[in-house]
DNA sequence: CGGTGTTTTGACGTCGGTCAATATGTGTGG
DNA sequence: CCACACATATTGACCGACGTCAAAACACCG
């Protein structure tokens, strides 16, 4: 397996393309390739991190807890992405808690070499400002998702989502399998509610199932759905 | 007033504050006051953003339509925070309105000063990343918090935290006075759910009312309410 | 004073959360 | 390969929070 970053296509997808050839080699000594097994945590919520994760393979979830000791599945972190970089850089305490989802590997960059080229390299951190302007917008935008429009249409959004980034296998299953549990947090209501919803969509056409594994087939009336028939 | 950004005391709330002396001077001479009144609109969703903006006096409610047509508030910006930002930065169009909510006084700060100084100086650069990344937490305690509160509790936090950031006049009412409309906005949901909340309150004697002003009468009551009793 | 906009209250329906029971997997050791 | 234990999925019944519609009470103007 490549393990030097100069080479590493993941590269390409994040702030890191930003770095010259020299501070690529530095980051490159001081990483760490590190496995994670399904169900096991990168981090957790309130930790203090002392570098950052890039995400070579596997997916991650980023969720944090409620009030009452739910968990809300913030984000998806998958090839590419960095995770903890808020945290290194506000230098805070993580609010997010990072579990794989299925095997992963992943590069842990330790905090001072991501310091350090931030105070040198201006385009670097630009680079990192562009990818959290987008997070922010990103953000804002399922605030307002979650105040106004349905759990139905949440949820078939979160499929439409998994689709375009993870894709589907050659069956038309979604290559990213979710528990039900899962799919209830993301959209933040009861693995119940969800349930229902599915079985909803599959009586109607629109989505197949096969155990755990959750196919669209109407991908065209599955957004109707979402934007309001 | 003072028209020279080196004294504006505003600017020790933000990431200007990173800037030097002569870098101050050319914000300086490159910034436009302005003044906007009441219910004008800074710039509309969807805009192209020549610069940003810096609030001196007054409040604006950053807000967002939905796909209904309904308003939601994502934050309120007053003294001191800089509107836009993301969206030059990004260089993108606003994915937010803006709008004053009382008379206002803001400095423009022409895109080509801020991208300029954001090349060359790195503690500029990282000083915006901090407070990026502050708002990129908050965004995301939003998220879970409608999620998984109940109107009533976000309806309560909302006047904590308007409280705690615009205070209360001599009669024990919130400085900054909105609408139910507003209100509803910001927590969410519809106006009368707003209204109905805020007389219940009333009744258990914690809030006060006059005309639309409101006042909080027992602060540690709604902060009982709002963590469950 | 009538006119326009906001606040308040009432009635009603429904979306979605909770609890409980059942079914269906899934993995473990024998 | 089976049987048992445990996790996850599914379904049903129930009910409370909240959105919507409509009307009434105020308020704020010219």
């Amino acid at each position: 397996m490549e393990t030097r970053c100069e080479n590493c296509i993941v590269r390409q997808y994040n702030s890191l393309r930003a770095l010259s050839k020299d501070e690529l080699k530095e980051v490159s000594n001081s990483k760490i390739l590190k496995t994670v097994k399904k169900g096991e945590s990168l981090f957790e919520e309130g930790e203090k991190l002392d570098g950052v994760y890039c995400v070579r393979n596997g997916v991650s979830k980023l969720s944090k807890l409620s009030a009452t000791g739910k968990e809300h599945i913030v984000k998806l972190a998958s090839n590419g992405v960095i995770m903890g970089q808020r945290s290194v850089i506000a230098d805070e305490t993580t609010h997010l808690r990072a579990v794989a989802i299925n095997d992963m590997t992943v590069c842990f960059i330790p905090k001072h070499t991501i310091i350090n080229t931030l105070n040198t390299n201006p385009n670097f951190a630009i680079e990192v400002l562009r990818h959290m302007a987008h997070d922010l917008k990103e953000a804002d935008n399922v605030i307002v998702n979650m105040s106004q429009k349905t759990v139905k249409q949440r949820l078939g959004e979160a499929f439409l989502y998994l689709k375009k980034n993870y894709g589907e296998d050659n069956d038309g299953y979604l290559t990213l399998t979710l528990s039900r549990d899962e799919y209830a947090n993301i959209v933040g209501t009861a693995s119940e509610s969800c349930i229902r919803i599915i079985s909803e969509f599959k009586k109607k056409g629109l989505l197949k199932t096969s155990g755990k594994k959750i196919g669209i087939v109407n991908e065209k009336g599955l957004r109707n759905m979402i934007t309001g028939f």
